[in-house]
DNA sequence: GTGTTATCTGAACTTATTCTAAATTACATA
DNA sequence: TATGTAATTTAGAATAAGTTCAGATAACAC
């Protein structure tokens, strides 16, 4: 996922929010960063091009690209956050060995899934989106 | 999920742990505080009987549960852990308004994962398993 | 170009969790 | 039942992620 700094400041102004060099920043950043960086790995990335940018901005910032559904915060069992710039669904291998967490999409399981829910009715509860957690371990590690 | 602090006693030492009066405690927490609880909410519900128990020791030995098979984490995305006693393969229901987090259990949902997961080969992947987050909003938030 | 309002800065603050060194205790063995 | 020892717990200090705030700055509609 690589866009230009304008196609970024487009996706900004389309939400209705200023396109200011922070966001434009930051959500190059989530983009470029494609791992689920956590703030912190944010930060860094941006200090090189924008040595300024206070740290507190960008939990602002993060929290601001989330209200507004240009990114996501991930699940994790850890205290640290950590955002995703990929709005559509897909799911999530996480490994017990390291950090990364990588993406995992198929449409054949997608199917599957919206089949099973759309029989099965969770009462007292309206389901928004389902993602799986793969858990397990690359064989790299 | 209720024991008497005899079956605590007992599932702590089958782990090859020993059976101190905080262990049975804090696990017995995690079992009576059904759901999900936080090391604050289980320090909270011990002090009634245990006053004295540090809250360094609940993080400890909510580690050292983990550590050995009897409690887990549950992954948020908040920055605060949540824990799980229950140690059976189930989903869980996140609210998108409040802080519950609630079991799911299928076998029919488990069934049809456990189908696709076998013909699907995730390359460079060693699933251990797959947890649904199921994410909505409880009718009555 | 100007004004208004939203946004950003930097530093102080909060809070969950970890660390540490000394004190205590579970439990295997005598 | 008493004892030794290694594991565990304690209390409090340290850490680090994230939040807050008041003043300074800047985006953009006009």
């Amino acid at each position: 996922m690589k866009f230009t700094v304008e196609e970024i400041k487009e996706i900004i102004k389309k939400s209705g929010l200023k396109a200011t060099p922070q966001r434009i920043a930051i959500l190059d950043a989530v983009y470029t960063l494609n791992n689920h960086p956590t703030a912190e790995n944010i930060l860094e990335h941006i200090q090189t091009n924008h040595p300024s940018i206070a740290s507190g901005t960008v939990y602002h910032v993060l929290d601001v690209l989330i209200k507004n559904n240009l990114i996501k915060r991930v699940k994790t069992e850890k205290d640290v956050m950590r955002y995703d710039g990929v709005m559509e669904l897909h799911h999530h291998l996480y490994c017990s060995e390291c950090d990364i967490i990588e993406d995992y999409k198929d449409d054949e399981l997608d199917k599957l899934l919206k089949n099973y829910f759309e029989k099965k009715d969770l009462p007292g509860f309206n389901i928004e989106d389902v993602v799986l957690q793969i858990r397990g371990k690359f064989k790299k590690c």
